[in-house]
DNA sequence: CGTGACATTATGTCTAGACATAATAATCGA
DNA sequence: TCGATTATTATGTCTAGACATAATGTCACG
């Protein structure tokens, strides 16, 4: 284990373990430097690790801080579909429904399989001008969201869940009860601002959930 | 702007713009302080930041490559109720429904109103081993999410996020028709590996929703 | 032809010191 | 006493160099 994160570990325990409270005013760099015997910068990496990680707050002149307990905020998992269902043991398939040029917006609908059963709809609108080589495909046989992620470099997303009663098509299609409570995943993306692509997932309620972990110290 | 988010900045750009795909070598650190006429740290700097955020991946001797596209996932904002309410304009009230002991767990349920509708019913464990303090508070006026946040240190957290139907008694204590879509949120939280609490969250699928956002280039 | 030893290379970590910056504390003048 | 100026202090950033570490490529030897 590397220095800083020692003197990082060392800090995280007496905050996780109520030795430091939150406000607590946390030694300056020049003294803990001199206490763990090694330059103030390595003590500084250490720090401004744990303030990444939003365990502290910094303050030039006043010192470093334990922070107040933040908002709760947590890794979310939106994991690929394909690569889900292979994990739970099914096999993967995408069935497209429908494919529409509207302009500059292309749209595309279609069905997630997980083995026989249809897990998630999904209802897609595909900025042309951005993504000019989605025209030259059909969608047919690759589903537009494991296309698009080998097409386009990174993108920034909003995602929004929510959990609705299905709709007389969409029941149809998911061959569901109509009504029967679907969790609906939407989510735009932007490739340094410009759009991309906006996607609506609805699934099974009964079949999918999602999972998101909040760890104050990641990696 | 500091000189390291300079650099970082200039490599993030050609990643998300396409002129570095992934798989692509990076100059070697020494190359890229010797370009930008700046110490080997520095530029290290700048590409432990790029790595952290899941762009590149580095290998010694190797070098540092473009990463390729990951599995997404995205930070979940797990919202305060009470902010968020009042964030809407409503006034937030909670309404403790029972609190039992048994053994070792508290258990408690209410109600978290927003203005006059009750938003979302609310069913929680408290792990009274890790929590003394639990035992002496009603949870009559104080929401127990509220009350733990002030007295807990940090935790872990996992959370599932789910689409049901209202059970008859979750549609009653909602004010809604049964089988209505709800969206439900369970959250486990531990401290140092102790549990901590365990909530249900049931939400009216037409009031609420979450919100989640990906950025390569957080902060 | 395969294999183990060795040199090479790029990242990973660290040092000791420097200057910049922002915010607080102290001081001085009106 | 109030307000503006100045000094102090802790963080923020950076440098030039050092050694550690891990992985790759090379090359001689069996």
């Amino acid at each position: 284990m590397s220095f800083d994160a020692r003197i990082r570990a060392a800090i995280e325990g007496d905050i996780r373990s109520g030795a430091l409270r939150p406000g607590d005013k946390l030694p300056s760099e020049h003294e803990l430097a001199a206490q763990h015997g090694c330059a103030r910068a390595t003590v500084s990496k250490a720090m401004a690790a744990l303030h990444h990680a939003g365990l502290i707050e910094r303050r030039r002149k006043a010192g470093s801080f334990v922070a107040d307990q933040h908002v709760h905020s947590a890794v979310l998992e939106v994991p690929d579909l394909a690569q889900l269902i292979e994990a739970r043991g099914h096999v993967y398939r995408w069935q497209r429904l429908s494919r529409e040029q509207d302009g500059a917006e292309l749209h595309v609908t279609g069905l997630h399989y997980e083995g026989d059963t249809a897990l998630a709809l999904e209802s897609r609108t595909i900025a042309v001008a951005t993504v000019p080589d989605a025209m030259d495909e059909s969608f047919d046989a690759i589903a537009p969201g494991t296309w698009l992620l080998a097409h386009i470099p990174w993108t920034s997303a909003r995602h929004r869940i929510r959990a609705v009663g299905a709709s007389a098509e969409e029941a149809q299609a998911l061959g569901i009860v109509e009504n029967t409570a679907c969790l609906i995943l939407e989510r735009s993306t932007w490739r340094a601002d410009a759009p991309v692509t906006t996607v609506r997932q609805v699934f099974r309620g009964d079949l999918f959930d999602m999972v998101a972990h909040f760890e104050p110290s990641p990696r």
